[in-house]
DNA sequence: CTCGGATCAATGTGATCACAATTTCGCCGA
DNA sequence: TCGGCGAAATTGTGATCACATTGATCCGAG
């Protein structure tokens, strides 16, 4: 049974888990645009679930600002997909189906390989250097189980290749479908845990290493589709709708 | 010689074209929407040049509302990449060249036929009907030699086509996409007349028919591939940045 | 005990104001 | 005539307030 975007729900307190005042999170900058940074943050770590209202001034009080830089902060990860806009104007963390989840990992798969073809000519030493960093700080996540520090590790990873090209078209439309399936992948994985995880990022490092385009962006859409789609069939097959598991697994 | 997104630029009075409060534009829901609708348009249709700074306050003054529904909506639009923010927190369109152009390319040829196949299934005999009409309706632009009525006319016949599928994911990616090379295209458009175009909307009309996926995928990237193509090779090869151009034309 | 309506709290929206940073323009000196 | 330099205007930003609307809460009628 799927619920519309703006039907009754049950509104619970504002907010549900920390939005993270966290590190690496730079605090320069107008207030609108940390507060988007931590709201994006709080979204791909899981911070915010799904289901649950997101209020302009319960999100201003939890992170100390007045309502006002949080008014544009919302504004604009709703336009990036992150949030919806009910007809009520009312603001949520939007509920994954079969459909979306569906368009998000073909989205994934038809720009993610582009965009790593494209920037492959411009991975220098030190990136490499920093993605195999990366990599490795995964592994130990996914060794010591830590859910967070894996999606962080991979969101990074990813990232690291795609930025690489200072072309700013592919880049911000990946990091819009990200948003979107990164509350559902957290509360995913919080209740498989990272036994079901791989890492599939060997490939796409030996690939870069020997410049070679194909072979990059094979292991991306492997990554991609082996992650992703474990999860579907794991998951979204029994429980079609993440709303009220967010809400059953809260209470 | 490429100009930077955020140096001394020649800042102009606040705007160049009317930004239309055109018809066909809806005039409920909040204002901030309100205005939000009229910018894209403005952006779209070629209302605002590119090279030129958007101000705050000019545009709330153009709209006759105050500033803040417009704060909000400039917010959105620069979410999608209609409008960039400079580090000086100064606002333009941004410039085109031929990487972004590339890559604009790159992503319509990846995304929309991938939409289009997936809303086949969803165009029942009205929506039909309403493409022939706006077809036909291009074809009477064309003719005419009606700019603006040809770029409204192929982005209603694009969208008609996606928005059958209600899900949406790959649709704000497309949108995005359009909303980025529109007002280059309508400053190309505005040089070169309706002489080069071509109407190749009536093969995906046949594939819509036949519910043909492949021909239709087909039609909608020769579409893609022939219009923008064109483009490029006749004007981003000699110009390759737009902003001088616009501001030149402008004198 | 249940249902329906009225009251009250909370929400998003829009306007206005103050402020600091930036830009623009006019002026003076070379 | 040209090149800075300082004043003034303009910009984006953030806060606060008022208001209409929506959602919740409570009380009483059945």
């Amino acid at each position: 049974m799927k619920r519309g975007i703006d039907q009754p729900p049950p509104l619970a307190p504002p907010l549900g888990g920390a939005v993270s005042p966290d590190d690496d999170i730079a605090v320069d900058g107008p207030l609108h645009d940390r507060v988007y940074r931590q709201l994006r943050h709080a979204l791909v770590t899981g911070g915010i679930v799904p289901g649950r209202a997101v209020t302009l001034r319960g999100l201003a009080q939890q992170l100390g600002v007045s309502p006002m830089p949080v008014r544009e902060a919302i504004r604009r990860v709703s336009a990036e997909g992150g949030l919806v806009v009910g007809a009520n104007r009312r603001v949520w963390v939007p509920a994954m189906d079969g459909e979306r989840y569906d368009e998000l990992i073909r989205a994934r798969t038809l720009l993610e390989p582009e965009a790593a073809v494209r920037a492959l000519p411009h991975i220098d030493r030190e990136r490499l250097d920093r993605l195999r960093d990366i990599d490795d700080s995964i592994d130990v996540a996914l060794e010591r189980g830590d859910v967070e520090a894996y999606m962080a590790g991979n969101h990074r990873f990813h990232f690291e290749i795609y930025a690489a090209n200072p072309s700013r078209v592919l880049v911000p439309l990946i990091e819009s479908l990200w948003l979107q399936f990164g509350p559902f992948m957290r509360s995913v994985y919080g209740r498989l845990g990272t036994a079901v995880l791989v890492d599939h990022h060997v490939n796409a490092l030996d690939a870069i290493i020997a410049r070679d385009s194909e072979a990059l962006a094979a292991a991306i859409r492997a990554d991609i589709l082996e992650g992703m789609e474990l999860i579907a069939s794991s998951v979204l097959a029994a429980a079609p709708a993440s709303d009220e598991d967010a809400d059953r697994r809260r209470a």
